[in-house]
DNA sequence: CGACCTGTGTGACATTGGTTACTGAAGCGG
DNA sequence: CCGCTTCAGTAACCAATGTCACACAGGTCG
């Protein structure tokens, strides 16, 4: 699997470019749990993620953290770009989910690359992208309840899931004991059906009317 | 005041483009408190801003708002690029904040536009500067304590403020009643003074520790 | 089997922020 | 001065969420 595999705009650059750019990916492998950037250090380049993801999270004062954006293989991180763009501090951590592979693209490169018209229209539309993401996050966080958002994170998740109370706190960047306690609730209106480690979504209606 | 002054990209464009574009921005004219464009609604197009200024807003469900930030002449509104980029609707509210005037860029033309490369790079950069923004915001909304973010608040006016406790707790998504109590506790603390419509920064050092 | 670990259930309590409902003070126009 | 409006102070109460402490169930492993 090779960077441009997974990231076709690379086919599109001038050949020049594109030889200095394969020359420059040295693609690494990381550990799950690794964090390949954190708030207030410099952006050293543009990740391209080739297999595993990296989850972006915003720190909270008392550990806690609140998960911003996946990136998976062939998509790509935009407070990378951002941080690149604006020549500003990352704000905020990415941590490997899961055992990774990616391609650094070094800062130097980037700049260089955004003067091109197929890889800055790339990035470009990731922007555009995201953006909503992030404005559905700030919706979410500043208005919605914690009943609500979780009916909203089970309904993303299939009919029949299997996952911890914790994870799923952890999605939402709150306690086990409030997930807990809300399940409880979900299913004494007949919303889900639970077990250890599963939970089945009885009526998915009643759960959309729920997140609203 | 035309666009090209206090939007100098659009000179950079090739002259056949630009004439065009003269030709499509009619200024238009509006009194305070206009919706420009909100949630759900499609986008018309891409809003140079002349004079006065646009707040645009997220709503919450009981009516309060909650501000994202601000459009003031010379600058531009991220989320109308993400949204004509990305052919989405609207997910938050413009208004004019005051008296303004402003042009819109009809949306068929800014894809045409989307294609010089000068005008692309300046929606890119402004793309850039604004997400550092939004993710100051979901750290403030998501972890920050109202006391820390209205101490935040007050170190961005000056020494010596003249609003009401009203617009303070707007500007934070909050209410009057919420800002007064703090207020009162930071007077007791001696880090401010407190008169009607009259807030003196006695102590800037304690505020911003307690901003974090 | 018995120690142990993980996931879950649960109740008491604290904190934060918002709501309701007043009170009073300052300023203004008549 | 009187009445009105706007702004500010304040107390009681409530809802949402988080914290703490612990109990219990099921599985694993020695």
């Amino acid at each position: 699997m090779t960077p441009a595999d997974l990231y076709p705009v690379l086919l599109e650059l001038p050949e020049t470019k594109r030889t200095e750019l394969i020359a420059a990916l040295q693609p690494m492998t990381v550990p799950a749990g690794t964090v390949l950037f954190d708030e207030r250090q410099p952006c050293q380049g543009f990740p391209f993620v080739l297999s595993g993801g990296i989850r972006v999270v915003k720190l909270a004062a008392n550990g806690r953290e609140l998960p911003l954006y996946k990136v998976l293989p062939g998509e790509s991180c935009i407070i990378s770009s951002s941080c690149l763009l604006g020549h500003a501090d990352y704000n905020a951590r990415g941590v490997a989910e899961t055992k990774t592979t990616l391609a650094l693209l070094p800062r130097k490169l980037f700049d260089a690359l955004v003067g091109e018209p197929a890889f800055r229209n790339f990035v470009f539309h990731l922007f555009a992208e995201r953006i909503a993401e992030l404005m559905q996050l700030i919706e979410e966080v500043a208005f919605r309840k914690l009943d609500q958002r979780l009916a909203n994170l089970l309904l993303g998740k299939g009919r029949q899931l299997h996952t911890t109370h914790q994870q799923l706190a952890d999605e939402l960047g709150s306690v086990r004991e409030m997930v807990s306690r809300l399940l409880k609730g979900f299913a004494e209106q007949g919303l889900v059906r639970l077990g250890r480690e599963q939970i089945e979504i009885l009526d998915p209606a009643g759960l959309r009317r729920l997140a609203g």
